[in-house]
DNA sequence: GCCGATCAGGGAACGGCTTTCCCGGCGGTG
DNA sequence: CACCGCCGGGAAAGCCGTTCCCTGATCGGC
């Protein structure tokens, strides 16, 4: 690997001058010099080393990102967010998965603190289990507390600048459409327990049905499509006369479709089916499934700005607003 | 930030013995200094400085990955098998989105060398213009010349490891079968005229209908849902008498089954459609889409292990097998 | 009891780059 | 003509760890 110095060499001058050169430095440096310079890069096709850049400048430059699993429309459409405010303002992102592994969380702060990175944006659910949460806040703050930046997508509980997704209320619209159509025997998809996601969009929902939820009526399962096909058999069984079932999330939704499909259960004539997120797959199925739409690259690159903006002395905490989708998979409950 | 030197102060011992209590070093240490070391690091949540560590041993651990766009399912899943046994041998992995910008594609991979990775893998399709390749292959040139790695998914005409998806015979499979069916009228959505993924997929639609394809039946456009959808009117205008779609991705497909929905035309029983690739979309639409399935994941493993595995002397070339999977969206030609 | 071997711990060099500080030379000015 | 100031360039001091090498001390053997 070419270094500096051999550049230098190779240009007949001193490191110092090559790295002005390279560096585009304020200091003027003679036209016959710089051009000596730049040859030599291009003959050693050198390239800075970066690590030995950060030691030598205080200033970072790149922004770790921590997501449940990039592979997740639902995160990959934050990334994209994330992504794009970051390329605009010049930076480079490291993307890390947890895949749900709160330990794994922490682990992966720990190693974002090493590479030294100018901020850290945490996204997707938080957990509930107060141990999980005092463990990663402690190291959330030793990175903050050396000045580090530290934002939130979709958690309420820790420190930093917050960008939220109106879970809650985008479940109450969904919960009070619901109710308008007459809906009255409602099974809800839900996703893991542990995580906030899942209760906040359950209160949401029965505050717009204005009715508590029933555990019974409740089936917790992941996230995925899979999940969402399983708790869906098991309501189907275990509740007769249900005539909606309300998933926490569209991966949940198509797996419910594609389980009343295969039972001739006929969408939205004899159950109604709704979703949540907007994901591009919802508009896709049939019947397109009527859900909640989240801004989610919004909310990646609102996030990405607050983390990369100055800090404004106090944390800030933004909502973004969810919005119901009107498609054809929820139609008035059946006589 | 806390330094070793910190911890070492506070332990009151030396930073060279500080740092061979926190390595784990061969080189013995009391167990009493050990305990005063470990205590300084907790009480100043020490963590090493990841730059400075990399440039005080000559060990690289992380791996680039460049992909198109990881929010793309199909770069999802190739992302997922990477991440998965970079995982499993400790690496951290860098992402980077080209966003299919040829350009940018270089300078990343730039961005990697200064970072000092210890392996890049490019993800993707690669482009047909010589000068674009031309200028990649002598950057990853340099970066081989200095010992570092280079595995590509999916393009032929680059140096380093390679593990390429059977596009010509999985395509060749799907012609084979839309000709035992009786189509004869077929059009087909392809990808951007540049990629190599569209001209060997292309290429092996050809060799499996067994008859060239007229261009006039074949309508470029992106690899995208709305590019797919936009192809397929186009071509729905253009051709009349068109009894069979072929999609060179699943979501130009799923587009294609849009706009046929939208239009009236029955699938298969007017239209057949099918797709390419086996996103796990293409099982949830209506009818589902037949297409032909690509172990994208795999993909993604193999050539990380291609990449993290001792160079073989020579460039190693795998390929993984496609194959067709029947489903709905395809039947035989209307008499 | 003395010498050499062994061992734990520390000093210091090193990795690659940036940047401050200093020096020599030039032009301008009185 | 002498002096001052400015300017371009280089030497060198870090940035933060790792590790080689050395030192001082302890221990074993004769």
């Amino acid at each position: 690997m070419a270094t500096l110095a051999d550049v230098a060499r190779r240009a007949g001058v001193s490191p110092a001058t090559a790295s002005r050169v390279i560096n585009g430095s304020s200091k003027p440096v003679a036209d016959e010099l710089r051009e000596r310079v730049l040859r030599a890069v291009a003959e050693l096709r050198y390239v800075p080393n970066a690590h030995a850049q950060l030691l030598a400048r205080p200033q970072r430059s790149v922004v770790g990102v921590l997501v449940h699993d990039v592979s997740d429309p639902y995160f990959a459409e934050v990334t994209r967010g994330l992504q794009r405010v970051a390329t605009e303002r010049g930076r480079l992102v490291i993307i890390c998965n947890s895949y749900r592994d709160p330990e794994r969380e922490v682990e992966y702060v720990d190693l974002l603190r090493a590479q030294q990175v100018a901020a850290i944006v945490l996204a997707g659910s938080g957990y509930h289990d107060p141990t999980v949460n005092a463990l990663l806040d402690e190291r959330l703050a030793a990175y903050a507390a050396t000045g580090g930046r530290v934002a939130v997508i979709g958690r309420h509980r820790h420190r930093g600048d917050a960008v939220l997704p109106a879970n809650e209320e985008g479940a109450r619209l969904l919960g009070a459409e619901l109710r308008r159509l007459g809906h009255r025997s409602i099974g809800v998809l839900a996703g893991p327990r542990p995580l906030t996601t899942t209760s906040d969009r359950l209160a949401g929902l029965a505050a717009g049905l204005d009715e508590p939820l029933p555990e019974a009526r409740i089936r917790y399962a992941d996230f995925t499509r899979d999940g969402g096909s399983r708790a869906a058999a098991e309501l189907l069984d275990a509740v007769p006369g249900l005539t909606a079932i309300v998933a926490l999330n569209d991966s949940m939704g198509v797996g419910a479709l594609n389980l009343l499909r295969a039972r001739g259960v006929r969408v939205p004539a004899d159950v109604s089916v709704v979703g949540f997120d907007d994901m591009p797959i919802a508009a896709d199925v049939t019947p397109a499934l009527t859900t909640v739409r989240l801004p989610l690259a919004e909310l990646g690159a609102r996030a990405m700005t607050l983390a990369l903006d100055a800090p404004g002395g106090r944390d800030r905490v933004e909502t973004l607003p969810a919005d119901l989708v009107h498609r054809d998979s929820l139609g008035p409950a059946p006589a």
